[in-house]
DNA sequence: ACTTTAGGTCACTCTCAGGTGACATGTCAA
DNA sequence: TTGACATGTCACCTGAGAGTGACCTAAAGT
C-alpha cells in the first residue's frame, strides 16, 4: 500500500490509535510498535513527526477526548446546581462522576497509568484532572463557614478515590470486601452508600452548627 | 563462587529476594531475571525449586509476611474492640488499616499489582485479604439491626478504599484534589475527613432509630 | 525537464526478559 | 570405590520493544 503523504491525516491516525489502544487494550499496551501496528503507520512517522512516545502522549493529552468534561459530569447548567442545597449537589456530582468514570474506559485506564509512575502520560493528565476537580469543588465550597466545620475537600477526596479505586479494581480482581463490583446490585449498594455518608456528614454538620 | 548445595536455603533466599524487589523497587520489577539477579541465585535454579514466576508467587504469597496482620491492624485485643462502641471501634479499624498500609511499601505494591490485571501476584493475594478484610467487618456488624440501615460493608469499603487510592497515589503523581499526598499535615486532614464521615453516618442512623 | 524536499518504506541494531539444554561437581548410599 | 542424584553454573535461543540509517518516490518550485 502506498502512502498518501498527508502528514496530518497519518498524525491523526496515530493519535487515534493511540487512543484506540487505550480503550480497548489498557495503558499497559501503549508502545511505539503497538501504536505503530495499530494505525497501520510506520513507526519513523511517529519519531519524525512527535519525536518520541512522550511527546506523543503529550499530544495526546492536549488534543485529549479521552476525559469526561464537566459538562458530562454535572449535565443540568451550573445554575440548577449552585440552586441545590449542598448536600443534594454533593451527591449530585459525585454520583455523576462515579458514573461517567464507570462507562470510559479511556479515563479509567488514564487513571490506572497515573497509578504505576514512570508513565509519562501521567504528568500530562494530572494536571488537568487536578484543576477540573478543584473547580468542582469549589461549585459546592460557597457557604460561609462551612468550610470550617467540614473539610470539603478531603470528604470529595476520600470518597472520590474510593469509587475511583473500585471502578478500576472492577476491571482486574472484580472484587472486594465481599462486593462484586461486576455486579450493578453491588453498585447500587455502593452508590447508596456514597449517598448515605454525605447526607449524614452534612446533617451532622447542621445538628451542631 | 561455589553454591553451597543447600536447597532450603536458596529458596529462601529466592523468597527473601522477591520481598525485597518488592519493597524496594515496586511489583513492576518483579522478574525471574531480576530475582535471580537480586538474590544472586542463577535463574534455573528458581525454575527447578518452583516451576516459573507464577508458583514463586504463589509460594512467597503463602508464605508472606508482607501483609499487616489483623494484631498489627487494631493492637488492643479483640476484646476491647467489642467493647467499644460501633462508631469508635469502626474508627480504630480503619485508622489502623489506614496507617498500616501507608507505612508498609510491600502491602501497597501488592495493592498496585493487584490493579494491574495480567499479574499472578494478584490472584494469589487477593483471596487471603478478601478473608481478612471480611473478617474485620464482622468484628463491627454485630449490632442486630444495623445492618438493615446501614450498608457497613458498602461503607468500608468506599472508605478504605478511598485512602487505599490516595496511599498508592502518594508515590507517583503525589497530589490529588489539590491535597499534597506527601505531606503529614494533609493526611491529618483526611483522617479528620475519616473521622467525621464514619461518626456523622453513625449519628444519623441514631437519630432516625 | 530537473532539483529539492517531505512523506513513507525497509531493514537493521541494541537491549532486555523469559526460557531451556548441557554440563560440572559435591554428597550420599550401596 | 563408585555410581546416582541433587545442586549449581554456563551458554544459548526466542521474542518483543525502542530506536535509527538508508533508501524510494510523489509533488512542488524553478
Amino acid at each position: 500500500m502506498i502512502g498518501i503523504r498527508d502528514r496530518e491525516g497519518t498524525k491523526k491516525k496515530i493519535l487515534k490509535a493511540v487512543g484506540h489502544i487505550l480503550k480497548t487494550r489498557g495503558f499497559q499496551d501503549i508502545g511505539i510498535n503497538n501504536i505503530a501496528r495499530e494505525s497501520g503507520v510506520d513507526k519513523v512517522l511517529i519519531y519524525r513527526y512527535f519525536g518520541g512516545l512522550q511527546e506523543l502522549l503529550h499530544a495526546f493529552a492536549e488534543q485529549g477526548d479521552y476525559w469526561p468534561t464537566t459538562n458530562d459530569i454535572a449535565p443540568e447548567d451550573d445554575k440548577n446546581i449552585k440552586n441545590l442545597a449542598i448536600p443534594e449537589a454533593s451527591i449530585v456530582l459525585l454520583r455523576g462522576y462515579l458514573r461517567e468514570l464507570k462507562k470510559n474506559p479511556s479515563a479509567q485506564e488514564i487513571l490506572r497509568g497515573e497509578l504505576m509512575s514512570k508513565n509519562e502520560l501521567a504528568l500530562e493528565t494530572a494536571g488537568t484532572r487536578e484543576k477540573q476537580g478543584r473547580d468542582l469543588i469549589n461549585l459546592l465550597d460557597l457557604e460561609p463557614g462551612l468550610r470550617d466545620r467540614i473539610d470539603v475537600t478531603a470528604v470529595a477526596a476520600l470518597l472520590s478515590a474510593g469509587f475511583t479505586y473500585l471502578i478500576l479494581r472492577s476491571k482486574t480482581s472484580g472484587t472486594y470486601l465481599g462486593l462484586d463490583l461486576n455486579s450493578e446490585d453491588d453498585w447500587e449498594r455502593i452508590e447508596n452508600a456514597l449517598d448515605q455518608l454525605v447526607r449524614s456528614v452534612f446533617d451532622h454538620d447542621l445538628k451542631f452548627s
